[in-house]
DNA sequence: ACTGTGACTTGCATTTTGCAAGTGACTAGT
DNA sequence: ACTAGTCACTTGCAAAATGCAAGTCACAGT
């Protein structure tokens, strides 16, 4: 982009953390995430999700994160065209932010699980669209 | 809100990843967490930070974080009250979910920086984890 | 008594979220 | 052809969270 570069225009600073946190700071965006790391990819699919996500967040979120650059959204068949939605390179980085909260939670919070498949995968790095958890 | 709200009561799932963001999933918590490894400590000195937070946030912030164990708040001088905030072993664990999120800040978003002083605190204290391939 | 400071609260408008229901494209069954 | 069903969303509206300005309270200094 630009070599002198600035920070976004919805910015709050130029902090790293304050910039991502615009971005992804809320309670759905790295569900979503999430998801797709554990192989998830329709909307359906993620929709079916246990925190039962209301589909206009869900709708929301998969725009602003296509629009971001994290996720892309490919028709996987035409007629009826039906749509798969998956992380990008850019989206798969914040794989490292997804570790840090599981470890965090499985820590600290009593009663909290990884999701075993996404963690797997997490650590393999290697996102494959097969069946669902 | 519940004053006597554990984690448990108003997690969404048992995923850690989902209940770690009911705790920390929004635009501010992080922040003040960046800070007080900055170095910050008091009401003011947070407020002051770049991103200029509303009061009664920052405020809701901390008694949310403090009930949830990850700061504490004690009394620096009496006559008048004034009060430091610090975090607790819990919250220092928050680091690596903020060396996370820098990393992929700086990595993509043009024109974020790492805050110097948050980030030298926040390697400090991790003595070197091993990276597995 | 008056002014100032630190640490919050309060009131209220704006914005975001959450729920339910609706829409449009299509397909399969009768 | 008509009906039912699925998928991927939208829309409407109430409820909750956020953001801004101003106010409060306890004290301290002058």
């Amino acid at each position: 982009m630009n070599p002198t570069a600035k920070p976004a225009d919805y910015a709050r600073s130029n902090c790293a953390v304050a910039s991502t946190l615009d971005l992804i700071g809320d309670k759905w965006s790295l569900l979503v995430i999430r998801d797709l790391f554990g192989g998830k990819a329709t909307y359906g699919e993620l929709l079916a999700s246990s925190e039962r996500m209301p589909t206009n967040i869900l709708a929301d979120r998969l725009k602003r994160l296509e629009e971001a650059g994290l996720i892309e959204k490919k028709a996987y068949q035409e007629r009826p065209v039906r749509f798969a939605y998956s992380l990008t390179a850019k989206g798969r980085d914040m794989g490292d932010v997804l570790i840090a909260l599981v470890r965090w939670g499985t820590k600290h919070l009593p009663g909290t699980v990884a999701l075993d498949v996404a963690t797997r995968r997490l650590k393999a790095r290697t996102p494959r669209k097969t069946r669902r958890e």
